[in-house]
DNA sequence: CAGTGGTCTAGACCACGTA
DNA sequence: ACGTGGTCTAGACCACTGT
C-alpha cells in the first residue's frame, strides 16, 4: 500500500478536508479577495484524487459565494460580500418560554369581514375578497408580551373560516396549515398608539418594536400579520457568518 | 436514437433539471413534509443518468435542508423550516441614495482611548486596549438620517489609529480593509435619549430603532456599532423564500 | 443482514471565454 | 485556438441503520 492513508483521514472526508483548507485560506485573508486559487488540476496533484472530488467542493465554494469561477481563467475568491444576516424569526410562545415565564395567549377579536381598501394593499387581494381578521394578545407570565393584529386570505386558506384557534394561535395554526413559500418582513420602532397601548398595558405614545410580516404560498397571499412587541423589552437577533454553511457537514461539531 | 436527447436540453443541465423538478415537488406541496422521496436508483432510472448525478442533487436539497437523509431509509421532505429571514444590511449611503436625497455624513467625534469596563462588554477585549471612538451623524439631505456611535477595536484594526474617516465613513472603510466573517446583530425600539436626540434633531424621548452590530475576524471583535434610526422613518426589511436558491444556477443574471 | 446513502475514481466530451 | 471549468458516466467499496 504506497498511499499510507490518502483518503481515510478517519472521519472526515476528503471533501471535507479540502473544503476547509480552502474556506481558511479565504476566510483568513491569506486568499484575498480577487486572488486566483489553485486550478482544478493542480489540487488533483495536491490532494492525490479525482477531478470530481475536488471539483464538487468548488462548486460548493462557488454556491457559497465564496469563490468565483470563471472558464479558462480560474476560480478567485470573491469580494466581501453583500451584508446580509440571518434573522430568526422565533415563535412566540418559544420565544416567552425562553425567559422562563408561563406562556398565555389570548383572542381579542375575531371577524371575518370582505376586504377593504386597506386590505387589499396588505393582502394583494381582490376587494371584497373574504378575509378573516384576528386580534390576539400574547402574555409572558401576566404581562402582555406582544399584540398580534392578522389578516388571513380565506381564498388561499378556506379552512381557517371556521377555525378558532383555541388550541393554537394563529401563525403556529397557519405554519401547520400552510406550506408557505415567501415571505416579506418589515422592521420599524413606532410611537404605540393608544388602542394598541391599552392591550399591552403600556402608555400611549411608549416605544414599540413592529414586525410586520406578509406571507406568500404559491403566488398568492396568505395572511398579512402585525407585532407590536412593547418597547426596550424585545430584540430581534440576526447572525451572519459566511464560513459556516454547516449545512453540508454531517460530523462537524460547529465550532 | 431512442434518447431524443439525454443530456442536452439545450442551455439546461441535467442536474438543473432534476434539481427543478424535485424542489417543485416539495415547494407545491405535492410531496408534503415527511414524505419519502423517491431512492437514488429510482431517479437513475427515471432520468436515465449515472448515480453520481441524482446524488449531486440530492445532496445539495439535502445542504438547502429541503430534504433529510437517512441510509437504509431513504430521503424525506424536512418539516417547514425553523422560520428565519434574510435582513439585508444595506450600506448607509445607497439607503440614502435610494430615497433619492443626496447623502452626507459628519463626524461628530473621533478618540482614541483604552478600553473602559463598558467598552470591554460591548468589544469583547482586554480592558485598556487600545480603542477608537467615532460617532457620525448621517443626513438625508438636510434631515438627520441615522447617528452612528461606534468602537473599533484598535488591536484587530491597527491600521484606524490615524484614520480620519474623511473620504469613506467608518462603516465603508472598515468594510474594506477588514474581512469580516462573523456579525451579530440586535435590533430594538427605544425612546430616544436627550443627547442623541439633539443629534437627530428629534424631540427625546420618541421612538426609535436602534440596530447594534459586533463584527468578528477570524476570532477576534474588530468593531461595534450602534446605530439610531427616528422613529417612523426608517424600516428594516427581510425577505425570505426557500424556493430560491439561486446560488448553484449558472446563467441566472442575478437579480 | 440487506439495502440505502456517502464517498470516490479514472476516465470522457463539451462549452465557453480569455489570451 | 487552447485550456479551463461544466457536466456526466459506469463502475466501486464502505458505513450505517432499520427491518
Amino acid at each position: 500500500m504506497t498511499t499510507s492513508s490518502p483518503k481515510s483521514k478517519r472521519s472526515i472526508s476528503l471533501h471535507q478536508r479540502i473544503l476547509n483548507d480552502l474556506e481558511e485560506n479565504i476566510l483568513s485573508g491569506k486568499w484575498p479577495p480577487g486572488h486566483r486559487i489553485p486550478f482544478e488540476y493542480e489540487l488533483v496533484e495536491q490532494y492525490r484524487c479525482s477531478r470530481m472530488t475536488v471539483n464538487k467542493v468548488l462548486t460548493q465554494l462557488a454556491n457559497m459565494k465564496l469563490i468565483e469561477r470563471r472558464r479558462r481563467a480560474g476560480s478567485f475568491v470573491t469580494k466581501p460580500h453583500s451584508s446580509s444576516a440571518v434573522l430568526e424569526i422565533a415563535d412566540i410562545k418559544a420565544e416567552v418560554e425562553e425567559l422562563g415565564l408561563p406562556y398565555r395567549y389570548e383572542i381579542k377579536t375575531w371577524k371575518r369581514q370582505a376586504a377593504g381598501l386597506r386590505d387589499r394593499k396588505l393582502l394583494d387581494v381582490q376587494g371584497g375578497s373574504p378575509t378573516l381578521k384576528v386580534v390576539v394578545c400574547h402574555y409572558a407570565g401576566a404581562r402582555p408580551f406582544c399584540l398580534e393584529e392578522r389578516l388571513i386570505n380565506l381564498v388561499a386558506v378556506p379552512e381557517a373560516a371556521e377555525e378558532k384557534f383555541q388550541d393554537l394561535p394563529p401563525g403556529s395554526w397557519l405554519m401547520r396549515q400552510v406550506p408557505w413559500n415567501s415571505a416579506e418582513h418589515r422592521i420599524r420602532a413606532v410611537a404605540v398608539p393608544a388602542a394598541t397601548a391599552e392591550e399591552l398595558n403600556i402608555p400611549s405614545g411608549s416605544p414599540g418594536l413592529v414586525v410586520e410580516r406578509r406571507t406568500w404560498s404559491a403566488d398568492h397571499a396568505v395572511t398579512h400579520v402585525r407585532l407590536t412587541y412593547p418597547g426596550d423589552g424585545h430584540e430581534l437577533v440576526a447572525r451572519f457568518s459566511p464560513s459556516r454553511t454547516p449545512a453540508a457537514a454531517p460530523g462537524s461539531q460547529a465550532a
